[in-house]
DNA sequence: GATGAATGAGTCTTCATTCAT
DNA sequence: TATGAATGAAGACTCATTCAT
């Protein structure tokens, strides 16, 4: 049974008042100090409430914590697999937009920072380590892989060992999420590479590897607009 | 002096030991609970010291902790320069090696801990990041660009865009040493790929990205014994 | 509400009563220990309030110390000025009349603890020394000056060299006042003269310098009961 | 029993070892940071020595403190005391000397930091305190009353309430002494009156109050050059 | 519900003192 | 004797949590 299953009254909210301010402001605080150094004055602050009132729905500062990463991050990779089961595109489509979409709703969002909080706490809270792992990495690994395949079952893909490249092909987005949350802003000079040219050489490699012998190449074209990519086959 | 001595003394004199002892420690704590939640009794308590002496090699907790991030990584990384520069390896033998000894001598060490530790507390010593960056993340970079330009010039690779195949094939690796330090440990189901297959999937898809047109395809093989390969082209 | 509460609460708010209790059991402590022998533990004992609580009132234990010394001894001076500039009364009797009223009003009265204080942290707090010789040394030499100043103008007094008097003249009150907070205490026997007496002399020593030439000498009688002096010159 | 008297192992110095080194850096660093704020770390450095040498030679840091106290002033007094008590000057002239003396010796020196010392840190040092008022207050309030005695016995002087002027006369002297270790090297302007007619309107104002009814006003003269006066009553 | 004053356990840091060398 | 590394008790300060208002 998943650990958000479970009904634990202890971070259960209030219902009616709805304090996503609170969480938010907590969301922000915890990624950037870390829960430890993380002052329960200061997320009430930029709540606009009282210390107090933060102790009206959520048990203690752990709960809190629990919440912003359970409460934030669930919804989403829900949506994203009910878009991909959806979808009717082709499959080297339907993996660009993968990971265009992976960036656009949660890599490049504050969202992203959970990752990085999730890692950066993991010792000191085991169990949330191990929420995340089973509902966000697992299944967001998943979601990839059923998308490669897809395209293998449709010949539109050559076979490839799926536990490693899954891996693989996650890792350089997954990495860059963290980056822009932790060593990123303290670095100045914008040395980086710009997303979209590391999305398109990423693609380029991925469809490297998937081509079919006989195929024309895939393209790994990008949108016209990487910023604002057009509705593509994720909606 | 005689081995049979009446009394044990309360301590002994090992001004030259203690710091690294202290490091290792500090190290070991910190990785595992992050700056703020480390208690520098128990640093101390751990290199089997009391907590007065910790403050007579080390000015403040602060100091501690960038020590340990400056002295453990920074000698690493020289090596590492070295054993590539004086290389003199075909440069697909020399890439594969320098994964290998990546994973070898630093990612599949605590030392990757290191990586997860400035990720973490990015958020509350900017200049320790900052510090990192230059140091470890660029000089690590560099190390794998200058590889594959080398190739590139002597014609065994293709010309492919550097600045973001560099860092798209880093990630991996990354990615993977700092999840060993972090939510790896927090999931007892070793569902994870082994290390080896996920360096082999790696190379491939990375030769198959730099096999020069005409060329035979370039072996992605590795030593037959993963675990404590062969001394390849870095020694 | 009842009277007859049922429980006693473990605290109740009284956010104006604080600083002043703090800063009252603050002084006690202060000018019995010095500074730094005086914890803070005491301090909140004494005024009836947890460690805590101290530092929802002041920033640190220096700015507690500070706050005890400006916040008790600038109102004092500057009653005392206003009463001086609003006397009618003849110099002679005015100038008693400030002797007399400095000890009932400061020399006698545990803010010349404050006094003590300073001189005894002067090294360590340098610019409170400062301070405290503009808002209060300064200040009170001032008032006696212009006192003197006003006799002589009015010819009720000989010119005499007016720097060095003012100094010669408050010293034996301000050194008695800094010795009933440090010495004194610790001398079991009596054996020091009674203020009383020892202000009689003082003046009776003051008015044979200021007699001017031709006059009857200058009266330095003292009021009938001495600890209590009736309402004089200072009201 | 004079508390120097009684033979207190505690603060023995070995012999032949004499580290007046100590005292004399002790001295220093007491005076201008107080007892509990001096780190016997600083004490042994200005010493020259290490701290482990500090502990030959005192027992603790109350033991150095109370030698401190002790070994600097007591001599001081007794030369004093052989000095008037040898003077076969005129009592005016014996008294105005004193004066000088009394700042020339002490006053002005950096003995008279231990003055303050003592002052600051009674509260802490009782017994120390008790130790100063007997040893060094009294006896030196006793020498100044002889010299007056003298002067009344021989009809050099009127008569005059001995106890009060006693203790006036001299707190002009203590209380600058004390200024000049404590307020006054906090206050860069050099407000204060020179020491030279500092003592000179004093001396006036005593000789004021001497002067025996039909006689030529006593002179309050000083040296011609008041720095470093001439030998005179007191050698 | 909301507030924020009050609490007190927890931690870093200092420094007098000890003691192996 | 001299040293200075090591100790550990003590104290300033923080902040999650409670609770009177």
């Amino acid at each position: 049974m998943s650990v958000v299953a479970s009904h634990s009254p202890r971070w259960t909210r209030r219902k009616e008042a709805r304090p996503g301010e609170l969480l938010e402001a907590a969301l922000e605080l915890f990624v950037e100090r870390g829960f430890a150094s993380t002052r329960l004055d200061e997320v009430a602050a930029r709540a606009g409430v009282s210390k107090g009132t933060l102790y009206l729905y959520f048990a203690s500062k752990e709960d809190l914590f629990k919440a912003v990463v359970r409460q934030n991050i669930v919804p989403l990779i829900e949506a994203f697999e009910r878009d991909v089961a959806a979808s009717e595109a082709a499959s080297p489509d339907l993996l660009r937009e993968f990971f265009e979409a992976w960036w656009t709703r949660f890599g490049g969002t504050k969202l992203a920072g959970i990752a990085k909080l999730v890692v950066g706490e993991a010792g000191n809270f085991p169990e949330l380590a191990q929420f995340f792992e089973q509902e966000v990495v697992s299944r967001n690994l998943q979601l990839l892989r059923s998308i490669i395949e897809r395209g293998i079952a449709r010949e539109e893909f050559r076979p490839v060992d799926l536990d490693a490249c899954v891996n693989l092909w996650i890792s350089p987005l997954v990495l860059r999420a963290i980056w822009e949350h932790s060593i990123g802003p303290c670095c100045p000079s914008g040395a980086v590479v710009p997303v979209q040219r590391f999305l398109d050489a990423h693609l380029r490699s991925i469809f490297a590897m998937l081509a079919t012998p006989g195929s024309q190449p895939l393209r790994a074209d990008s949108p016209a607009d990487p910023e604002q990519p057009a509705a593509g086959a994720l909606g």
